[in-house]
Parts: structure tokens; C-alpha cells; sequence
DNA sequence: AAGTGGTCTAGACCACCAT
DNA sequence: TGGTGGTCTAGACCACTTA
């Protein structure tokens, strides 16, 4: 179904399928704690759009030293054509040496860089894809996946690391090299886990910090 | 209730209440998610127990390069009476100069030192609490908090920044001074998300990874 | 076999939103 | 006012555990 549209009404699912609301109902709500669905008490259930909100919410979790929430500036330092390297040809769960797009980002919060963001993504998913379109996006880069390649990101796993300021690092942060840097290795994931994007982030957490809210986890271990 | 004693079951409950099956065991249900009670099918309902299965997997979050997680070793290193400062009385909502437990424990994995851990606990919350009692505890340092002085951590919020390993931490991790670390400022809460600890976490991650599954967050926001 | 949680039914009523 | 999701009822039946 296409993103922000209306799904039916519980009532008319559960005629058409020949089982009760109540049952609709929880369907419904696997599919809106799996950020596919969104409810909308009054109106309807729509198909979640990778909207800003959205993206800010659940997939950004830089924020500053006093937990304030900012929507970063995207600059756009590159965009190449490459083959995928071993890390990543096992990340994206492609064959080594396949066609991939290689982007950098650096996102400024405050009129100050602070995260440079190194992007892999496999060209076969996006076809077509252009420096343009990338560069000139009038939303997220979610919402592009998903408006134009029907690709939509619904969760990500992330592993943190410390680190040093490389050359590079250091001049797109303008740090000093051997500054620490949070990185961030992301892999996004749409349909039954398949990876879509590989994003390494190096963070200058001098004034901000990754927050993290482990409230509610799957299942618990037996007593 | 007694942690590990089970609940009524859902049918008594309802009778007991006058209130329908399905909706005492939603309200269960809300209760699990809050990590308050664990079903367990044909056997009934039980207050949670911070045993050491449950705190690896809601509160320990250090995995290995190749994302196996294994249980740390810990080894107490200072346990002190002092008193608050700025920093843990606004973390910890308590008056400045309240007294606290300042302890300082070193966790390896693999046989290396990888995480060191700073913890700061209001005394008022725990009194009588012991140095002894404190590392010879025979489970987690949750599980103390639990069976001793009845305060159970339901959730915790972290904050990541990357550092460089000073002195002391260097010499804890047997890390060179500059080496980079990543720090983990984590505050846990009880009830009504009553502050209960405050814990500085440096971890040398160069074997080592901080894993944040984002899966499932609260509620998106509107379209 | 008896008791537990897990799933489902076929409704009722309420709160909210659009017209 | 009519349609939507949100909450709740009073059961039925199943899967699992324990004795």
C-alpha cells in the first residue's frame, strides 16, 4: 500500500476478513509497534510516511548537552560510485565487489559541525539514484528511499565506539586530530530485516551526546 | 508485592475487581512492558526479579566486535561515604551535600579490563548499605538494590559521548593516557522514574562495542 | 485433571474528527 | 451526524505446566 494512505476501517478488515474487531485491532497494533502503521483516533490507520517527525524521533539520537532536540543542517560532501568492500559487501548482504553509492554528509547543529556521516548504499535498491536527488532532497533521506524506491527504513541497529579524530575527521569537525569522536555504525532496515543503508558516524560530542532510552525491550528472560 | 512471589491469577483478579478478563490482562500486560511482571504460560504471573539474565539483557548493553555478549567479571576497586556533589544532586534529585556511596568497580570481559564503572547512590535510599555487602553480594548490584532495600530498577537512560583516557582510567584499563574511550553516564530509575544510581561508565572499545537495538519506541508522531 | 496464561469472538459504549 | 479509533465486556477455546 502506499505510504500515507488510509488502510479500512477496522470494522470493514474484519468483515472482509471474517474475524472480529478485536482481533483487527491487534493486528493492527503489531503493525503500528513495527512502525509500519500509524493511528490516528478519529480519522483512521494510515501507512507511516518517513517524515521528519518521524525521522528525528525514532532514527536521530544526537542531542545536546542540556537535552534539547535540534534538526541538524545536511551539507553534502560527496557522492560516488564504488564497489562494495568487504565490510560492506557483508553489512548490506551483497556479493563483494557489487555497484554501491558512497556519500558524506556533515550535519551541523548550532551553525557548528558535528557529525560526519559516511553513507553506503547498494545501487541495485536504488536505480537511477543522482548526486542531484540526493544532494537536493526536499525531505530526509528516508523519506527519499521510500518516495521514490518504495524502500522504507523501519528500524536500525547501532554500535557505538570511541575514537580519535583522523586528518579527515578533524577538518570536517574542525577539531583538532586525535580529538575524541563518538562513532556510530548504523545499519538500516526495512522488510524482514533486509539491510538497506551502512552509515558510520563520527560525532564531536564536546557539546552534544547520543541519548539513549532503554525503557521497553522484547521479551524477558524466564524466572 | 514480594519480588519472584506470583500474582493472582488473571480470573481472580477479574472476579475480584469486577472487571473482565481482558482487561485485567491488559493491565498486565502494560505492567510487563514496564518490566514490572513476567507471564509465564501455565504457570502464572510473577513480580520481576533482577536476576542476572534480566539485567544482561535490559541493562548491559557492551557486546563483543562480533556481537557476542558475555557476562562480566567484576572487581570491586573503592567503596566511600561522601557527599553530593552539584553534578549527583541534580542527577540523583537530592539536596546538595546529601550523603552518598560513591563505589568505583572495574568489569572485565575475556579476561581484560574493559569497562570502568563509577557509581553514586543516595545513602538515604540505601541505609546500612555496607562495603561488604556491596561486593560480596552474591548476584547483580541490582539485585542487592532489590532483596535488600527493596527499590527495583525498572529503566535507565544513557547518555554517550566519546572521551580520551585520563591517568587513572587509563591505568584501570590498561589503556595509554589519550587512548579513546567511550563514556556512558547512565541514570536508573524506580517507580514514578525515581532516580536511584548514577553511573559513569568509561569502556575501552577496542574489542568491544556499545549495541543500541532501536527497535521499538514510543508513539510516532502525528502525520 | 486442574489451573494457568494466550488467543479469539461478537458485540457495547465512549472519545474524537470531519462534514 | 456518521465514521473512526479506544476501551471494555463476558464469555469460548487452546497451549502449556504441574501434580
Amino acid at each position: 500500500m502506499k505510504p500515507g494512505s488510509a488502510i479500512p476501517s477496522e470494522r470493514e478488515l474484519s468483515a472482509r476478513f471474517g474475524v472480529s474487531v478485536g482481533t483487527v485491532r491487534r493486528a493492527i497494533d503489531e503493525l503500528c509497534d513495527d512502525n509500519l502503521l500509524v493511528r490516528q483516533q478519529g480519522r483512521g490507520t494510515f501507512v507511516a510516511v518517513h517524515n521528519r517527525d518521524r525521522m528525528m524521533f525514532h532514527f536521530f539520537h544526537i542531542v545536546g548537552r542540556d537535552g534539547t532536540k535540534e534538526t541538524p543542517v545536511v551539507k553534502m560532501l560527496s557522492f560516488r560510485a564504488a564497489r562494495a568492500d568487504p565490510r560492506e559487501s557483508q553489512g548490506l548482504a551483497i556479493p563483494p565487489g557489487a555497484p554501491v553509492v558512497r556519500a558524506r554528509n556533515v550535519l551541523a547543529l548550532g551553525g557548528r559541525p558535528v557529525i560526519y556521516d559516511q553513507i553506503t548504499i547498494p545501487r541495485a535498491m536504488f536505480p537511477g539514484l543522482t548526486m542531484r536527488a540526493f544532494r537536493d532532497r526536499p525531505n530526509t533521506i528516508y523519506h527519499l528511499y521510500q518516495t521514490a524506491f518504495g524502500i522504507t527504513v523501519l528500524r536500525s541497529l547501532e554500535r557505538l565506539s570511541g575514537v580519535l579524530a583522523d586528518a579527515e575527521a578533524a577538518s570536517v569537525l574542525q577539531v583538532r586530530v586525535g580529538a575524541p569522536l563518538l562513532e556510530i555504525k548504523r545499519v538500516a532496515l526495512t522488510f524482514n530485516d533486509a539491510p538497506v543503508e551502512l552509515r558510520r558516524s563520527l560525532v564531536d560530542t564536546s557539546r552534544h551526546e547520543y541519548f539513549s532510552d532503554l525503557a521497553k525491550s522484547g521479551q524477558p528472560p524466564a524466572a
